[in-house]
DNA sequence: AGCCGTTGAGTTACCGGTAACTTAATTGGG
DNA sequence: CCCAATTAAGTTACCGGTAACTCAACGGCT
């Protein structure tokens, strides 16, 4: 360790580059924020001891001083596991960058008490503003958000009433969509392979507006299977075999997203089971993955990077007191694909 | 938006509540941190008001007070579209929330110049440490980090001479050992797919320990395919293509990570290309992926999620001046799999 | 010459906590 | 019963910037 003591020497604040260059805290404050008010003589020999010393300026200083936001904005994700999130983050982090600012992460592992705590740790940071990962908060989460007055992104799942600003996909429609293609296809018997246990999630009304169209069209969701795991490759894989095993005339599976019916593909392979001709195949989230498989994974595009970027683009614009549109549905494209049936 | 305006109005500082209370800011302020000092009644009036104006303490003016630094730590990473790295920054992320810390994220994009914009950045805000990927840095860079006086962690590639801690494994070795394998399963011409076009950088340094191994071993890498593109799927698809279509006779081919892998085992897939038999396919990172392929990928293990808990484990250990390793290695394993030849 | 506007500064106060010190009230021992 | 030790507070100053104000010097114009 090389730190602890060197502190007190390297303290070189506003005050020891003003006195180096001869000059007042003020008039070095105003060089740095190129403020004007100064002569170029000034402006120089204070830039010139800014080097030789290597002041770098204490922003908690400023924030606090100005009684201002920072340049932080907190982002809750609820994990990295899931390929989908960290698209979005990545969205978000490069977009918040061009604008100078940079994000706090915050992982809520899917509990809306991690998320009230990383709401109330930040908060006391005074960040520029939040990005919230979902619509469902805490009442003490919504409590602290709401008297927070800073803006407030939501994204993923759109919000029609959100607290501040919202972006994201209707989750319930793109299911929707899912299934009344399926039924399309000619399916009646489905199933459906997932991780969420929570009635507060994306996942689950996805799952809730898929129903709804298999229903309507006369079909059935025979099971629907939960997984208390990550939503990734092998749980879809294990969970396609506990699918299959309880419920063998089942002829399509949609699974929560495209890593998982990816797992599902290879438990069928594995057991010499054809797609589509034995059973279908739908993911949601056409990531990266599906642009190598042989054949063209039956899914839904959502734009997760420019969900990422507008969410940022949203903030920044309610920064800056620009008009910001409210509520942004970046929407969703179904992709056939091959491992379903044809439709008639 | 419903910000601005409201922010005058709840501007409850401490002062607030000690007033609302009938004691002193620094009585209130000492129940707060149970510093002790004062009486049970009197503990029980400021807690009601705090928890009655919803008082949130200000982390700006209490690090900015005790020329303390803050808790937040500034991670580095590469970028996000590579698994591995989001793992490492997951479990850097949920270690450090256990400790009360939270990440300031930075995606340098591969480049030393992105890295060192962040690092001044980030370190105006006064962090508590900084977890940097990678062992190359910029002069500057270098400059600042040495002034910063606060623990620094530098993770993946191991570093025998850190700037201050390090934890990660020898890539080099990991490279060497992966060739050495493949050239005891009786391979001579071998070629390798990557997207690094940069001579400072972990996965450029497994290829100079391979190409060793490969060499010493009596064999030749053939071709060494450097895209420009990020290391996923389908660079790994459509670089198998490349990479064969100039070289025939390529008996085995080493991937830069498994996702890249996965591609070129598509890519032979949809040739008619058997593994191994026709050629020999490896990876490196053992990511979650490789659990539900029928053909166990040849890959080189590591724990990614461990790796990052380590990193945070380091800097909560210094941060409390606790002993701490200055450099830890995390090791590798080498996974033979299936996708190569057996060995004789 | 006298006046005023501009330029290039300096001064003061403050943001919201906390360290360090002081002070008043209470307790306890000899 | 009085003085010392303890407890429960209050006061002051400060962290490093910046807003808002003040001030001196200069030059151009009538």
């Amino acid at each position: 360790m090389m730190n602890r003591k060197i502190k007190k020497n390297n303290k070189i604040s506003l005050f020891e580059v003003a006195r180096a260059a001869g000059v007042s805290k003020m008039t070095a404050s105003r060089v740095l924020r190129g403020e004007g008010g100064y002569s170029e003589k000034t402006r120089d020999t204070v830039m010139e001891k800014v080097e030789e010393l290597g002041y770098l300026p204490n922003r908690l200083a400023t924030v606090f001083a100005g009684d201002k936001t920072s340049s932080f904005v907190g982002v809750s994700i609820p994990d990295l596991g899931n390929e989908v999130f960290t698209q979005v983050l990545e969205g978000i982090d490069l977009k918040l960058g061009t604008f100078g600012h940079q994000s706090v992460l915050g992982l809520t592992q899917h509990t809306q008490e991690q998320e009230e705590n990383w709401i109330r740790t930040v908060l006391s940071w005074k960040p520029a503003g939040l990005i919230l990962t979902g619509r469902y908060h805490s009442p003490r989460a919504m409590e602290l958000l709401r008297n927070a007055s800073i803006p407030i992104v939501e994204i993923w799942d759109l919000n029609s009433s959100p607290l501040d600003m919202s972006v994201g996909i209707n989750h319930f429609d793109s299911g929707f969509d899912m299934g009344r293609y399926l039924v399309g296809c000619g399916y009646t018997k489905l199933g459906y392979v997932g991780t969420s246990h929570d009635t507060a999630s994306a996942a689950t009304t996805r799952l809730d507006g898929f129903c709804k169209a298999i229903m309507g069209g006369g079909g059935n969701v025979v099971k629907q299977l939960c997984l208390h795991d990550t939503a990734t490759y092998y749980p879809g894989f294990y969970g396609t075999e506990q699918l299959l095993a309880s419920n063998s005339d089942i002829e399509c599976i949609f699974y929560q997203n495209d890593p998982m019916a990816f797992g599902g593909l290879q438990y069928c392979e594995s057991k010499g089971l054809s797609v589509p001709e034995d059973i279908g195949i739908a993911g949601w989230g056409d990531l990266p993955i599906a642009s190598v498989l042989k054949k063209r994974l039956t899914s839904m595009h959502i734009s997760h990077l420019k969900l990422g970027q507008t969410a940022a683009e949203m903030m920044m614009a309610s920064l800056s007191d620009e008009p910001v549109q409210t509520c942004i549905d970046i929407g969703f494209r179904l992709i056939p694909g091959s491992t379903v049936r044809a439709r008639d």
